[in-house]
DNA sequence: GTATGTGCAAATGATTTGCGTGCTT
DNA sequence: AAGCACGCAAATCATTTGCACATAC
């Protein structure tokens, strides 16, 4: 099982979003950077390390999870990734949104993660931080619920 | 620097809020609870634990920070405290909203932290959550921007 | 060629836990 | 009295880093 391909999956060959993104950031690009932002690029999930780890070790089986940990870092730096801590300890990661921003709803019973997306949403932080005499930068919104299926059968 | 009573300020001997709290859900009371209680309870800020460690030692001098590691977790799964992930690596606390519930915006400057609560945010989170098919149970919320004045400046 | 990246293993830093003893109910 | 809670020090877990070698530009 590794079926994480979003765009038409025979682009084995071609340049990554996220590679594309490290090379307009002037980065030196290295074969391990390359597949940690392929593997980045192809995820539509939250990977933590390990996991990323994992699955770039099948497009390069000798690299180090040092040189992942240090490449999530750089890349979360650049903010071509978002860091994630849904309350694992862990980090999780996710390539930055090309357009627009996300939130995520965490199902409480399954650790599910469904994302979602709110215009009003984004007028109400921009404005609630102006009202307090500050620009939005950035913001983390982690919502946790549980279904309302569940909810109902109880 | 050491202000941070909110209340009278010579209620040594009065049972602080977070106490009563434990009391009710039947908590064995040691005094190192009650320490630990009483510090969050007189606190306004946002103390990580070597923080409340430190402000604990000054009502007993022997508790050890292995026990303020405990009790924290302690309160935080009984809903009387909150904990906090701000971007520095540890973990900080709060004493839960009586009523209400608020949110916080860091000053990506000073690292100050900014408390506020806004209605319509509620609100729209709870539709926001509904409409995915969940009912909200919890959610964290943290803006980071900087200060208008700062930015005019540039 | 030179600065920078990588692998490995050791170091860190925050937090947790096993154990023997002490305190709360 | 019996069961937790505590203090202490050792253990864990995720993440970082020093060092010698390899690689991108």
């Amino acid at each position: 099982m590794m079926m994480r391909s979003t765009q038409p999956s025979k682009d084995k060959e071609k340049i990554s979003k996220l590679e594309r993104a490290c090379i307009e950031k002037g980065m030196k690009m290295t074969e391990q950077r390359r597949v940690i932002a392929r593997v980045l690029s192809e995820s539509t999930d939250h990977p933590d390390v390990e996991e990323v780890y994992h699955r770039a070790t099948q497009y390069d089986s000798g690299i180090s999870i040092a040189t992942v940990y240090r490449t999530l870092r750089l890349f979360d730096i650049a903010n071509i990734i978002d860091r994630h801590e849904f309350g694992d300890g862990r980090a999780r990661y996710e390539m930055s949104d090309q357009v627009g921003h996300h939130h995520h709803l965490i199902d409480m019973k399954t650790g599910q993660v469904v994302e979602f997306e709110d215009e009003k949403l984004e007028d109400l932080k921009a404005r609630i931080a102006n009202d307090l005499g500050y620009k939005l930068i950035g913001d983390r919104l982690d919502l946790y619920g549980v279904s309302l299926e569940d909810e109902d059968s109880k």
